[in-house]
DNA sequence: CCATGAAGTGATTGACCAGTCACTCACAAC
DNA sequence: GTTGTGAGTGACTGGTCAATCACTTCATGG
């Protein structure tokens, strides 16, 4: 019988195909729900392989989460970028629109709530917080915003976190509505 | 002794330490990589007795997380009946002192970040809405604050949870202390 | 042609875990 | 004193999952 996809390839190129599969399966079931198999599955590759690929688990959701970071900061500086102007204010908010544009597909959001709940786990505890430090001094350094701006900035990203996770915009209600004003969430696609 | 209804039901009060010990080992570990045998050690039960009092895990971890709204909402109330004039600014900010105690053992505030990881599951998600619906109400009646400063009153209480999970004051860095800033996180004790 | 190594897998192991069930034990009522 | 009831448990089941290992297949250079 044909085995499966059986073309040889880097194992550098199937890494990449690995840790974007890792993305979204880890994303839709968070570190501990999530098994390996699912991620194999999703990159057409064996279980076995992907302990090749990676040393372990904790490695693989630690790849896929440097990736999410990478991601996010590459739309930051990209919508700094069209700002209009030098306002710190306009830049950080050309910001949010890009961020919030990044995540509508909802994996590198669900994957960022997902991280900050494994974080009991020293090495994903150690992504995450070098993930949000770049994120923290690019927002900063990018708008030249004040501290407690930039402060507000990623407050806002953590609530906006809160209602895409609840779905607040479709669960109506006042409170919720309270909530969700202003924030830019994502439409489906 | 008397009669039937006067005796107090072991069971009842059993549900209620089973509840105690479920906020402090689902806190540790999270919904899914928490064993239902953690929570019944903890309450000094047999692990199959558990599933006498409550009809399933998800079950237990609702129980738990509607007990932690529960006691949050308490603290807001009670905070905002210490505050001393009726300035909206004022009540919220003495709402956030009486939070920021209430979570000083972490045990209230990683339960919230992980039940946000696991809804995913239905009933989880219903009992963070629930939950949140409560305290967004709350802060709003009790403080009389306008729309988007009980939104960022809310916000600013998700980048705690932030601030807390990674134990951004300890890492010290200047983009730690940036986020950390003015913000009343917990004295170990 | 064959040898060397890299790509890739099937089968298995050992551990863990949610949920179930038949059972014991203590106590109270008749 | 026996009969009923609720508290509580030991032992088991069916299933899942991370990690390992021996194995096969393929490409390439001498």
């Amino acid at each position: 019988m044909t085995k499966r996809g059986a073309t040889l390839s880097t194992s550098d190129a199937r890494r990449d195909v690995v840790v974007d599969a890792a993305i979204a399966e880890f994303a839709r079931g968070g570190y501990h729900s999530t098994p390996i198999s699912a991620v194999a599955a999703r990159a057409d590759i064996s279980p076995a392989y992907v302990f090749k690929l990676f040393p372990g688990k904790v490695s693989l959701f630690v790849a896929a989460l440097d990736r999410c970071y990478e991601l996010v900061a590459h739309a930051l500086s990209h919508g700094a970028a069209r700002a209009a102007d030098d306002d710190p204010g306009k830049i950080l908010h050309e910001m949010g629109g890009a961020y919030a544009e990044l995540i509508a597909d909802r994996n590198l959001l669900m994957l960022q709530v997902h991280a900050q709940s494994a974080a009991d786990t020293p090495e994903i505890a150690d992504a995450v917080r070098r993930g949000l430090a770049k994120v923290t001094e690019l927002a900063k350094s990018r708008s030249g915003a004040e501290d407690d701006h930039v402060q507000r900035f990623i407050a806002y990203g953590q609530l906006c976190h809160l209602i895409a996770t609840l779905d607040l915009d479709e669960h109506a209600g006042e409170w919720a509505a309270l909530l969700s004003a202003g924030i830019r969430h994502p439409g489906k696609s």
